[in-house]
DNA sequence: TCTGGGGTCCTAGGACCC
DNA sequence: TCTGGGGTCCTAGGACCC
């Protein structure tokens, strides 16, 4: 790369005008954690991810496994078959959030803009003169070398906006350093293809496609106007960022955004199809979103059932709740009324999923002292219901999530689950 | 037994109101 | 009588991200 950007080191003596902004993504950071933990795994393919008998996908590929072909969001049946000897595991979350914080931790010593995006990646602004008169490139190296005693790795894209610095950090992974010189943006964005933005996914590639516009460069000489005529509000966006020229600010506080909803969904390993079964399912699915809920000590106005039939089939439906609440025995009743709106009986139903929002009335959140005052119209029994939702919370957390079960929960054990880390 | 889970943002269309 | 035309709110669904 010895063009627009260089990955070379020795910048140190550049003198950097204008902004310079980040993008640190730790290395297929799911699967190296568990390389870490257990080191028997070292060198091994590793994938983290949900098994192929509950129509499970790759989260995560270690390195080795990606060499055979596996990546993020493969079905798991057809990574077995890529890899057949890849060491596979569901994933520990705890664990990764405790290593994704500290590395968050070295980006705020340098830096108090820092804005996480994820759990393995994150923006932050260090322009020279604004909160340190260091070189940009110093602060990335040491950054680099923190991230590496703690043993895992991240690249690190840098630039002058954040589109460049996002770009950037996928040039060269593992433990890239890339940086795009002030100045360079648009030359080196030109001749990526325009899938390489991140907000351009399949559906919008193919119009641009289709409009003969198939490079960042010719996404940049169209007319901001006619754009926006084909794509609405992010028509101009996108060309304006094609062009090098994006100025959206990196937050300025370590500080996740507001919550606007928590769901969960659950894809069953076989289909639903009886009436019975899928309502239980509700009610379970119910349970896992308000246990988070309470948790979080959040309570939502709205409820949205969500039923997936196949792969391209979804259907939502939403209704406003009496009050705000986080008690399922409210919200997933009203899930289970919107039920007839979106599903006949014997429609196979593949994934359920509740989620609740609607919480901005009702911020900020804090739990009395005295227990449960903010139900509005709740009866008494629905009081009942929420204490019983209350301890089975705390002996959940004491003794582990299948220490409780309620009667519709048994059948529903053990469905697998995963997340997706691309990268 | 082909394709997960948790989010955000945007848009289109209908209801409703003046 | 030949039905206008905003604005706003709500809902469902799609696109996208990691």
């Amino acid at each position: 790369m010895d063009d627009a950007s260089t990955n070379r080191f020795g910048l140190s003596a550049i003198d950097w005008r204008g902004p310079a902004i980040g993008l640190l993504d730790l290395d297929a950071f799911f699967a190296s954690v568990e390389q870490l933990d257990h080191p028997e795994w070292r060198g091994k393919p590793v994938i983290v991810g949900g098994s192929s008998q509950h129509r499970g996908v790759v989260s995560t590929a270690s390195y080795e496994a990606r060499e055979y072909g596996v990546h993020s969001a493969m079905p798991s049946y057809q990574a077995e078959r890529l890899c057949p000897d890849a060491i596979w595991t569901h994933g520990h979350y705890a664990r990764y959030r405790e290593l994704s914080d500290r590395v968050m931790g070295f980006l705020v010593e340098e830096t108090p803009r820092v804005q996480q995006v994820s759990i393995d990646e994150a923006f932050f602004d260090v322009t020279p003169g604004r909160y340190s008169r260091e070189n940009p490139v110093d602060i990335c190296q040491r950054i680099q070398r923190m991230v590496s005693e703690i043993g895992i790795t991240c690249s690190i894209g840098i630039g002058a906006n954040k589109t460049v610095a996002k770009i950037a950090s996928e040039r060269d992974k593992p433990r890239g350093l890339t940086v795009v010189l002030p100045g360079t943006e648009a030359s080196f964005l030109a001749p990526l293809p325009v899938r390489a933005m991140s907000g351009i996914g399949g559906a919008t590639e193919q119009r641009l496609e289709e409009l003969g516009i198939h490079t960042l460069g010719e996404l940049a000489a169209q007319d901001p106007d006619e754009m926006g005529r084909v794509f609405g509000v992010a028509g101009p966006r996108m060309v304006e960022r094609a062009a090098g020229r994006e100025t959206s600010r990196v937050a300025d506080r370590y500080e996740p955004d507001e919550v606007k909803s928590v769901s969960n969904e659950r894809t069953f390993s076989r289909d639903l199809t009886s009436a019975e079964e899928v309502r239980a399912a509700v009610r379970h699915v119910a349970a896992l979103t308000g246990a988070r809920l309470r948790k979080k000590g959040l309570k939502g106005g709205e409820v949205t059932l969500k039923l997936k039939f196949d792969y391209s089939h979804t259907r939502t439906a939403q209704c406003p709740l009496p009050a705000p609440t986080d008690d399922e025995h409210i919200f997933g009743e009203a899930a289970l009324e919107l039920l007839d709106s979106v599903w006949r009986e014997g429609t196979p139903v593949r994934l359920v999923g509740v989620g609740v929002s609607g919480f901005g009335a009702s911020r900020p959140q804090q739990l009395s002292l005295f227990g449960d005052d903010g139900e509005g119209g709740a009866t008494e029994t629905h009081r009942d219901l929420r204490s019983l939702s209350v301890a089975t919370d705390r002996v959940r957390e004491k003794f582990g999530k299948d220490a409780v079960a309620y009667g519709h929960d048994l059948r529903f054990r053990g469905e697998g689950s995963s997340r997706d880390l691309r990268g």
